[in-house]
DNA sequence: ACGACTTGGTTCAAGTTTGAAACAAAACTA
DNA sequence: TAGTTTTGTTTCAAACTTGAACCAAGTCGT
């Protein structure tokens, strides 16, 4: 199978949302260690945690949430732990399980700083975009995460090489490697 | 100055990009560590080098080109050389610089490697998007990745307070936090 | 029950990233 | 030209991420 390059309209699309991408989340970082002491996950985490029922959730479930790894989450976990924004209890149904809570003090640090955030993001994303490309957006990247995730009504079958390792696609290449 | 929160419409955006985006760069790092034997960043500054002229590029351009800290590079750079497949030269002009120089075996490792990246590029992303969606994406984030470059034509005036590490917004906040 | 598999979570070592500090070589400046 | 500032790059310690290995505790089939 003689490899499908980028078309140069998908190069620049996706050279743009590399760059883009890249800056921003680097830039929402920043923000977020200056002013809440933590990376953007982290912020998440908490934030994850502020919109759940009980304001807790199982390891999991907001490892799921976060699409980070499990192990991932239990660095970040007890990070939180540490500071006291966190506090980790035992599943009561299953033995196995732990579950992560939000303490007031981290409820306390997401008001303080989510004002904060929310400016950074619209300032350096949504006050660009139109209402059509907000709308945009979500449609492209909604249909994206959809592939990435489990099941994919639309892709040929359950079964999707990139997300099993996919073995090296041989073929020669004297054209651009798209970056 | 009371917060403007995202609208409903931004929030569902938003937390589609950033699902896609983290399931995406997931996705990506895997095939290449599996079939290149490195991170997205470090192929990508492969690519980056074999684009230029010469195939080599001072670090601190190949730095900004790879939107990177130059502290990052000097240690991405480091482990490609140990790998040969980067060689690390003095800058004739500047007695200062050092420029990174592909070798023939990195740019070996490029040309067996690209068509397996960029199938999974295209399968995770491009092969969802119609051409409008791709222009659209294109149109968005070369907008906001000039937004957050130096300068801004657009923008109030030279003076974007996200890249100067912003004191912190105050204002109460019983509002979703945006994750 | 019993053993075999699955699930929920953590741990460990190795690799990567970060920001600040350190340096050295230019480039100004008085 | 000496002194100061800027620029190019590395270094260091601390924080974070990764994937594989591991340990329970459930679940299933018989």
């Amino acid at each position: 199978m003689t490899t499908r390059w980028l078309t140069p309209e998908e190069q620049r699309a996706w050279r743009a949302y590399l760059a883009a991408t890249h800056l921003l989340e680097d830039a929402i970082d920043r923000q977020l260690q200056q002013d809440a002491g933590m990376p953007h996950l982290y912020y998440s985490i908490l934030a994850n945690l502020s919109e759940s029922p009980e304001r807790r959730l199982r390891m999991t479930d907001l490892a799921e949430r976060s699409k980070i790894t499990r192990s991932r989450l239990t660095y970040a976990v007890a990070r939180l732990e540490k500071d006291g924004l966190v506090r980790r209890e035992d599943c009561r149904w299953d033995k196995r399980g732990s579950v992560a809570a939000l303490t007031d003090e981290g409820m306390a640090v997401l008001e303080r700083t989510a004002p904060g955030h929310v400016e950074t993001v619209r300032g350096l994303l949504f006050d660009r975009l139109s209402p059509e490309q907000v709308a945009q957006l979500e449609e492209i990247f909604t249909g994206v995460a959809r592939g990435l995730q489990g099941e994919d009504p639309g892709c040929p079958s359950g079964d999707v090489p990139w997300l099993r390792r996919s073995a090296p696609t041989p073929g020669s290449a004297p054209d651009p490697p798209c970056s």
